[in-house]
Order: structure tokens, then sequence, then C-alpha cells
DNA sequence: CGAAAATCGTTAGGAGCCTAACTTTCAGCT
DNA sequence: AGCTGAAAGTTAGGCTCCTAACGATTTTCG
């Protein structure tokens, strides 16, 4: 599951040796670089053994996350009148998982084989499909939700209030700069 | 090539809700632990546009790369007597790597098909293989690795120089922390 | 109304990674 | 020497994800 090839990353001095041969090297930009995605890496490994653990994959628990934030308007005093409040067909899911519908097919396949989730037949057009989650996925997440959390806060423990404001904000000007080079959309906009 | 299912992530209030709900919610924590794997996989998809673009996976730039760094002595004023100073054979690349060895073989396999690398045989030990940097192999990093880091410094570009050390920073934390969670090697040492 | 375009979910085939089992070769013991 | 165990690389089979193409249904519009 890892991403980043190298299990060691090469440490600054070997950064600005090779410097000298790439003038485009930036040392420290590539050395916060590697970090990024190293320690993304590691915190995702982590989560990825206790799915594991628990039989299930990221893209199955990002499914029934999904679900569980569709159908979870009752903490409130909300009627339950019909809660069309997230993703309940496969497309909408594949969405905002992001995946594609084809994936998503596998997702809910399994998911489905497995109890999670049921695929019932939209009255209104035939030609989709509401996933809803079953009671034993419903049991799944109440069991499983506790551990991750407590997970997340642990490895999170390591900063305090206002390192994780700090990161969180020097993340989002990644983000944003990420976002301006990707031609992800439109990308007729100013680099022609 | 996402890792983290989830186009947007649920606002800080949302967390706070949830949280009524799973007491192990750390809010600020699951928001931090959010922005953190999405801003990576961000980067990372950054990545894999340009590498695609250049007819390569990430896995097989790795390669390339850990190649790179073992057959580059002679920057300095080093004699290339031998240079036995980074993975040369399969298993060692693929322990730098941290991919299996059946993966290993599928990479260089690909790679050798495509003439960036060859397979010679260790002459002291008829078990091994050397893999070497081809021609074509070193012609495509020295091509390649310019635009590749000018995108890193491109996209970091978005911190100072002591913003970035600060990120470094705080992943660091984050890093020890998660190593601490993880049974990786040795989990035998204090939670028994 | 009825043909064209769009949308839904699915299938087929491929890439990358994994684990588990294998063959070949080397190293250590008795 | 000869046997046992370890290590190298490979193969076989599985999982998850992708893209491309498909039939079924709905919407759009001449």
């Amino acid at each position: 599951m890892p991403h980043l090839m190298l299990k060691d990353l090469p440490r600054y001095e070997c950064l600005l040796e090779a410097a000298r041969e790439f003038p485009d090297l930036d040392a420290s930009a590539a050395e916060a670089y590697l970090h990024l995605l190293r320690t993304a890496d590691e915190v995702f490994a982590l989560n990825s053994t206790q799915l594991t653990a628990h039989g299930i994959s990221h893209g199955r628990f990002g499914v029934l996350m999904l679900l569980w934030r569709s159908s979870e308007p009752r903490t409130g005093d909300v009627p339950i009148t019909q809660g069309p409040c997230g993703p309940r067909t496969p497309a909408e899911l594949a969405d905002a998982a992001g995946v594609t519908r084809a994936t998503m097919t596998g997702l809910i396949d399994t998911l489905e084989r497995d109890g999670f989730v049921v695929r019932e037949a939209d009255p209104s057009d035939r030609r989709m499909l509401l996933v809803r989650l079953t009671k034993k996925g419903e049991n799944f997440l109440a069991r499983f939700l506790p551990i991750h959390f407590r997970e997340v806060r642990g490895v999170m423990g390591a900063l305090s209030e206002s390192e994780r404001k700090t990161l969180v904000r020097l993340l989002g000007k990644i983000q944003q700069q990420a976002a301006k080079h990707a031609p992800t959309s439109d990308s007729a906009s100013k680099l022609t």
C-alpha cells in the first residue's frame, strides 16, 4: 500500500549535493515534499493495518463511511422523514469517494456479499439503485469507528492543539498550490 | 491512485457533531489527519500525472531513482573504482523501495523490457543478479528529473523556508508517534 | 410522437501490488 | 565430503483499482 518508494529518505546533504548536478532541485522543497509523502504513507499504512485486521479494505470502509454520513440525521431531533442528505446511489457514492463507477460496482459487490449493504431498486428511476446500510453494516461501524477514532487521536496526539492548526494551515497552502499546478478539470485556464 | 476516499472533507462542525455520538472522536485530530492524507494524495496525484505523461509508473520511477543514487558517485572526485554505494541487486532494491522481492521482479521485468535497465549475473554469487541502468535509462532520468524537480519546487513553493522547516518538524513528530503505534517489525517491544 | 443524447450500472481486460510456494545456489555443521 | 538451512530470484494466484465499451433506461428536442 505504500506510495512513496524509498525506505530511508535521502539526507539533506545528499539533496544539496544532487542539487549541484540539477539546478532545478530545491533541497528544502524536496525535503518537505519527501517528508509529506512519507508521513502520510506511514499514517495510511497504520490505518490499513487496522482495517485489514477487521477484514475490510480502504475502499469499502470509505463507502461505509459515506453511507453512514448519509443515513445519520438522527442524532438531533431531526425527523426521519426521508433523509435525502447524502450519497445513496452507486454513481453518487463513486463521485463522493473519488473513484469510478466501475470501481464502485466492485466495492458494493463485496460489501453486499459480506452483508454490510443492500442494493434496492429506485422506484422512481429504473436505471438507478439505492444502496443502504444493513443492520450488520451499522453494527460494524458502531464497533469499528471508536477504534478508528482512538487511533487517529493517538497518532495526532503527537501535536498540540496549536501545532495541529499550524499543520492544517501549511497543508492548505500546499493544496492550493497543487490545485493550481494541476490541470484537473479545466486545463484551459491560465497556462495554455 | 488516491488513497483517501472522500472528495470533500467533512467540515469541522460536522466533526464536532459526530463527536457527540463518538466520544473517542477528537475533532481537531481528525481534521489534521484528514488534511494530511488529503494533501499528500493531491501532491501524489500531481506526480502521478507527470509520470504517466512520461510513460512510467511510480514503482518503476522509484527503482530508477535508487539505481541512479547507486551509480552516481562521479560528481565529486571519487574514483570510480567499483562504486559499491547503493542497492544493485533485486533484493536490495526491494528492501530500499519497501516492496517485496516478487514485486521488484515485476518492476525490473518491465524496466528491462523498455530498455531502461539490464540484469547481469553476479560473478561471485550465482544466485544474485546485478541491475544496472542502461544509457537509455540514464538519458531518461537526465531528461525527466529536471522536470520533476521543477514540479516539486513549484508545489512546495507555497511555503517559505521557515514554513518548510516547521512542516518537516511537525511531520516528524507524527512519524515518530505513528512508529510507536505501529507493530511494524518488533511487536514484542512494549505492549505484549 | 420518435430518434438522438445522456445517464445508470455493469462487464471485460489491464496494471500494480501483495502472499505463498517453488528452484537454484550458497554457507554451516557433523 | 554430505546434509540442513538460509537466501536469491521467480512463478502462480489474488486483491484493488483503473479505462473502455456495453445494454438498459430516461430525457431532450425536432
